[in-house]
DNA sequence: CGTCAATAGTTTGGTACCGAACGATCTCGG
DNA sequence: CCGAGATCGTTCGGTACCAAACTATTGACG
């Protein structure tokens, strides 16, 4: 930022670029407000993600997506392959890689069902429970950090403006 | 969704883990709410951005990321390609990759600056304009779909809750 | 039983993305 | 001038990620 007042000229700035826009585009009238709230999620989530695997993952090796998985499997125990990808939202195939390197790492372990060959069980082992209990408390607190600034009420409403969105992302294809 | 009221089982279902999770941790107290902030941000924006590809950038051949490039450029004209990094939010070292794939196709031009030969301007051409003076349209009705069920006041909300997270995640590193 | 459609996971081919190391160019003190 | 440090963009090595094609297994129906 090059100003004494930053805020004000971004404000400016993306103002004027606004009316640019809109003239290029004659008639055809925007959704600025859909705009931005849209928009504002992908930039926050690269920005948090990012700063999230600097800051928090990196020391325990840990990537973005990895985390997640162990996240999700410390919770729920242990989960199908195919529930386990929706959950951490994730193809199934990007899921396989990651799972691939994840049992590298012995921080998760395959099982196949028995009762059902095509089926795949995955579980933390013990060295995975123990990074994940160790890492989420850090990353937790980086959340807290992320918010800061916000209200108990303003992130309620924060998470549930987003709700809607992903609701409004996951039901329409 | 395997329920007559999927919302109130899914919510249930998170309380549930929310309660293992904190037992599971002991007396050490976590934030749920920042927890539910952030994580929601990263599920809205990957559900937002899959979508996006899908539906509307796939037929105008642009990735998400592609597509941000262009936008950028329509919007300032030109630009450094160090500002032109920052404004996608992208590791320059990325945008040098995705420049090489948009001038292949044409999109846009990089000339070096004549008074300091390490820098380079980055612009459309005239295939690019047409293309993203296309595709912008679609995406803004995208994003209003997205969007959908918020009212105005809502999605200003939103987009500035928002802000306060991008704040947080790029002043603080 | 045997075949055929459905299902679970993996493989494949390709892009996007990062951080760090690198090479070229500019700037500035001497 | 000239050499040291700063600053640009690119290159490099590696992971994450997707969609589509493929493989193995199951269950249902004849």
């Amino acid at each position: 930022m090059s100003s004494d007042t930053p805020a004000r000229d971004e404000a400016d700035r993306l103002l004027r670029a606004e009316q640019d826009v809109q003239a290029r585009l004659g008639d055809h009238p925007l959704d600025f407000e859909s705009m931005d709230a849209i928009s504002n999620i992908y930039r926050a989530a690269a920005a948090v993600r990012r700063q999230a695997e600097r800051d928090v993952l990196a020391r325990h090796g840990l990537s973005f997506g990895a985390f997640t998985i162990l996240w999700v499997l410390w919770v729920w125990d242990e989960m199908e392959t195919a529930r386990l990808a929706e959950e951490c939202n994730l193809a199934k195939g990007t899921l396989t890689g990651m799972l691939n390197t994840l049992e590298k790492q012995e921080l998760v372990e395959r099982n196949r069902i028995e009762a059902d060959k095509r089926r795949v069980l995955v579980s933390l082992t013990e060295r995975g429970t123990e990074t994940i209990a160790e890492a989420f408390p850090r990353f937790n607190t980086f959340e807290a950090e992320m918010s800061a600034g916000l209200s108990s009420d303003e992130k309620r409403e924060l998470a549930r403006l987003l709700r809607v969105v992903i609701t409004n992302a996951t039901t329409s294809g």
